[in-house]
RNA sequence: GGCUCCGUAGUUCAACUGGAUAGAAUGGCAGAUUUCGGCUCUGCUGGUUGGGGGUUCGAAUCCCUCCGGGGUCACCA
C-alpha cells in the first residue's frame, strides 16, 4: 500500500503541476495516533514544485490520490502532512493473509552467509555481567540475522594464552595443592579463576614488599618475583614446554567445561570455535606480504607500522620489533582465514564492547589497505558497558557481578514470585524448573536486549523480572493468557472461522501493528538492533491488553467477531512468541 | 593533550535517521474492573532535549562553541 501510495503521489506531482518528483522524495510514514488516518505524506519537500501553499498541494494530492485509490477512503490535511485513512476491508484482507503465513516475518532466503562472532572469553576467569549482554546479544543478531534470510555461522574466539592464564597457572601451583573441580566441588572456570584472584594477591603483597624495601612503584610491578614467573611460564609456554602445556591444557579444560554449563543456562550456542593459541601466529605472512607491496613500513628497530595518517588514525605496530605479533596482526590473519574457509562469506560481526571501537576502526581499516573488498561488509557490533544501580561494574574495586550467579540468583527470584501467584497445579516438578528459569533468563535477556547496544545502560535485577512495565515477564504473561484464552475457547467449542466482519478501531490498530512485523526485522537487521525487536513486541502487548480489557472475547454474542478475534489473538501470540525467539526468550503457554 | 562516543520527565529507556503538540515504562495521585487469569485498564502529574549560537519551511537529530561524563591513543592482551 505505501508504495502504491508513492507511486500515485509521483503520478498526481506530473498530473497536477507537471513536476517530475522522484520517488525518494516522497515521505511516506505511519499517521501519528492523535490524528486520523492510517498514512502520511509530507508535502513540503513539493512545495517547490507545486509553488502553492502546503495546505492547498496537500488538498490537490488528497483529492487526486483519494480518486485514484479504491482503498483510499478518506483523507485530511493538518498543516503539511496529508493523512490518508485506508479502508478496513483492505486492512481485513490484510489480515487474512497474515494469519495464513507460515513463519510470518521471516524474510526469503538471501542466500548469503554471515559470520557472528560473540562471547569471545579469556580463560583465566569465569564470565560476567558484561558477557551477558555480549552473549546475548551475540546470539540474538545471529537469530535476527537468519530470519532476514542470510545463512549464519556462529562463532567465538577463545583467549585461551598469554600471560593472564600463566597468572592464574602459577598460583594454581603454588598455592593449589592439587585442587581440582572434582575436589572442591567449584565449577572449572570458577577454580581457574579462584587463583587469578590469588595470583593477584600475591602479587600486590610483593609489590607493597619491595616498595617498603626502597623500591620504585613501576620497578617494584616489574621486580615482583611472582610476576617473573608468570612470564618465565609464558616463555616457556611458546617454547612448547611439555610439563607447562600440560598444565595449560589441564586447566583450560576445567574452564571449558565450566563454560559449557554457563553457556546452556544462557541458552546460547556455536557452529565454530577458533582458539587463540591457533591462530595467534596468523597474519604474520600477510603483514609480510603488505610490506613487500609498500602499503606498511618498517622502522630501523626492524618493527613494522601501517600508516593511517590518511584516515586520520594514529599509525599502528603490527609485528614489533623482535619480529613478534601483537593483537591486531592475530585479528587480520583470523579475518582471512574466515574469508577463505567459507567461500560464500559475505559480513563477519564482531560482538565487542565500546572500548575496542577504535581497534576495529583499524583492523577494518588496515583489510581494505591491503585489498580485501569485504572489509566493506565486517561490522563492529559495539556495545556499551553496564552499570548497577548503586555504581559501576568495575573488577579492580571488585564489585564485578559473576554470571552464573546472577543468573542463578534471578531465577530463584522468580520462582518465589512464581510460586505465589503462578498458575502451577497440574505441572510437574521439572517443568515447573523449567518455567522458573523460563521467566528468569527471559526477564534478564529481555531487559538487557531493550536498550540500544551502542548505549551504555543500568541493569536493575529487581526490575527485570517485573511482571510490570517493559519486561520480559509483562510480554510473557500476555503470551499465557492468550493461550489460555484460546484453550478455554476450544473447550467450548467456539469455531475461529469467519467469512467477513466489521471491524473496531482497536481491532484495526492491533492488524496495523501485526503488519509492521516483517519491516521491523528487516530494520533490526540492518542495524544489528534486537531494541527494535523488543520496542515493538512491547508496544504490540500494551496494545493487546487494551483490547483483551475492553472488548468482549468469549462474550461476544456475534459468532462472526467471537472467531475473528480468537483468530485475531491466536495470530498476536504468535507474532509475540516468533518476535521473543529473535531474542533468545521463550514464552511459556502457563505462568 | 589528540581522536571518539554520549548528555532527553524524579528514575530507566523511546523517538521511523531532518517531520506534526518530544513518547513509553516506572514512581506519585485519582478512578474502572473483581472476570477470559493476578500486578489488567483509564485519567492526572511530570521537559528550556546539558548551556549558547548557527543551517531551513521544520532540529533531540546536522554544523560551531562552551560545560559535564565515558572510551581510546602501548613493541598489553
Amino acid at each position: 500500500m505505501e508504495k502504491r501510495i508513492i507511486n500515485k503521489v509521483v503520478e498526481g506531482l506530473k498530473h497536477l503541476y507537471d513536476a517530475e518528483v522522484d520517488v525518494k522524495q516522497v515521505q511516506i510514514q505511519k499517521t501519528r495516533k492523535e490524528f486520523d488516518g492510517d498514512l502520511t505524506v509530507v508535502v513540503f519537500p513539493f512545495l517547490r514544485a507545486s509553488k502553492k501553499s502546503p495546505e492547498q498541494t496537500a488538498e490537490d494530492l488528497g483529492g487526486f490520490i483519494q480518486s485514484n485509490i479504491d482503498e483510499v477512503i478518506a483523507f485530511n490535511v493538518v498543516k503539511g502532512f496529508l493523512n490518508f485513512s485506508i479502508s478496513s476491508d483492505y486492512w481485513l484482507g490484510v489480515f487474512n493473509q497474515i494469519a495464513l503465513t507460515e513463519n510470518y516475518g521471516h524474510q526469503k532466503s538471501s542466500g548469503k552467509t554471515v559470520m557472528v562472532e560473540y562471547c569471545s572469553p579469556n580463560t583465566n576467569k569465569p564470565l560476567h555481567l558484561g558477557h551477558l549482554r555480549n552473549n546475548f546479544l551475540g546470539y540474538s543478531v545471529a537469530n535476527i540475522l537468519k530470519a532476514n534470510g542470510h545463512k549464519v555461522v556462529k562463532t567465538q574466539i577463545i583467549n585461551d594464552r598469554g600471560i593472564h592464564i600463566c597468572k592464574s597457572m602459577i598460583a594454581w601451583q603454588k598455592l593449589g595443592e592439587g585442587e581440582t573441580p572434582e575436589s572442591s566441588g567449584l565449577k572449572g572456570d570458577h577454580l581457574v579463576g579462584k587463583y587469578y584472584v590469588a595470583f593477584d594477591k600475591e602479587y600486590k603483597a610483593e609489590i607493597q614488599e619491595l616498595i617498603d624495601g626502597g623500591m620504585e612503584k613501576a620497578e617494584a610491578e616489574k621486580e615482583a618475583p611472582i610476576f617473573k614467573e608468570a612470564q618465565v611460564m609464558l616463555r616457556k609456554w611458546e617454547d612448547g614446554d611439555e610439563e607447562v602445556k600440560a598444565l595449560w591444557q589441564k586447566m583450560n579444560t576445567w574452564v571449558y567445561d565450566g563454560f559449557e554449563v554457563s553457556f546452556k543456562t544462557m541458552g546460547v550456542d556455536f557452529d565454530e570455535l577458533y582458539y587463540e593459541s591457533d591462530t595467534y601466529l596468523l597474519g604474520k605472512g600477510v603483514v609480510a606480504e603488505g610490506l613487500a607491496k609498500k602499503e606498511f613500513y618498517q622502522k630501523e628497530d626492524g618493527s613494522v607500522w601501517a600508516d593511517l595518517s590518511d584516515t586520520k588514525l594514529d599509525d599502528k605496530i603490527l609485528l614489533r620489533s623482535d619480529g613478534t605479533s601483537v593483537y591486531m596482526t592475530q585479528d587480520i590473519g583470523t579475518a582471512i582465514e574466515r574469508y577463505k574457509k567459507h567461500e560464500d562469506l559475505s559480513g563477519l560481526i564482531y560482538t565487542v564492547g565500546n572500548e575496542q571501537n577504535h581497534h576495529f576502526k583499524v583492523l577494518f581499516t588496515i583489510l581494505k589497505k591491503l585489498g580485501y573488498a569485504w572489509a566493506e561488509e565486517c561490522y563492529h557490533l559495539s556495545y556499551g558497558m553496564i552499570e548497577l544501580p548503586d555504581g559501576k561494574m568495575k573488577s579492580r574495586e571488585g564489585t564485578v557481578v559473576d554470571a552464573d550467579e546472577l543468573m542463578e540468583m534471578i531465577v530463584a527470584d522468580a520462582k518465589a514470585m512464581t510460586q505465589e501467584r503462578g498458575h502451577l497445579e497440574g505441572m510437574s516438578e521439572t517443568e515447573k524448573e523449567e518455567l522458573y528459569s523460563t521467566i528468569g533468563l527471559g526477564g534478564l535477556k529481555y531487559f538487557l536486549l531493550k536498550v540500544d547496544p551502542k548505549k551504555g545502560m543500568i541493569f536493575n535485577p529487581a526490575e527485570s523480572i517485573d511482571l510490570n512495565g517493559n519486561t520480559g515477564p509483562f510480554i510473557q504473561y500476555a503470551h499465557a493468557r492468550i493461550q489460555s484464552l484460546l484453550k478455554k475457547a476450544e473447550s467450548l467449542g467456539f469455531s475461529k472461522e469467519y467469512d467477513t466482519v466489521e471491524m473496531n478501531a482497536k481491532e484495526q490498530e492491533l492488524i496495523k501493528l501485526v503488519n509492521d512485523y516483517p519491516s521491523v526485522i528487516k530494520e533490526a537487521g540492518k542495524l544489528y538492533s534486537p531494541a527494535i525487536v523488543s520496542n515493538y513486541v512491547f508496544d504490540l502487548v500494551k496494545e493487546f491488553n487494551n483490547f483483551y480489557q475492553t472488548v468482549d472475547i468469549l462474550r461476544e454474542e456475534d459468532q462472526q467477531k467471537l472467531a475473528f478475534r480468537l483468530c485475531l489473538s491466536q495470530t498476536i501470540a504468535k507474532v509475540i512468541k516468533s518476535s521473543m525467539m529473535l531474542l533468545g526468550v521463550k514464552v511459556p503457554d502457563k505462568m
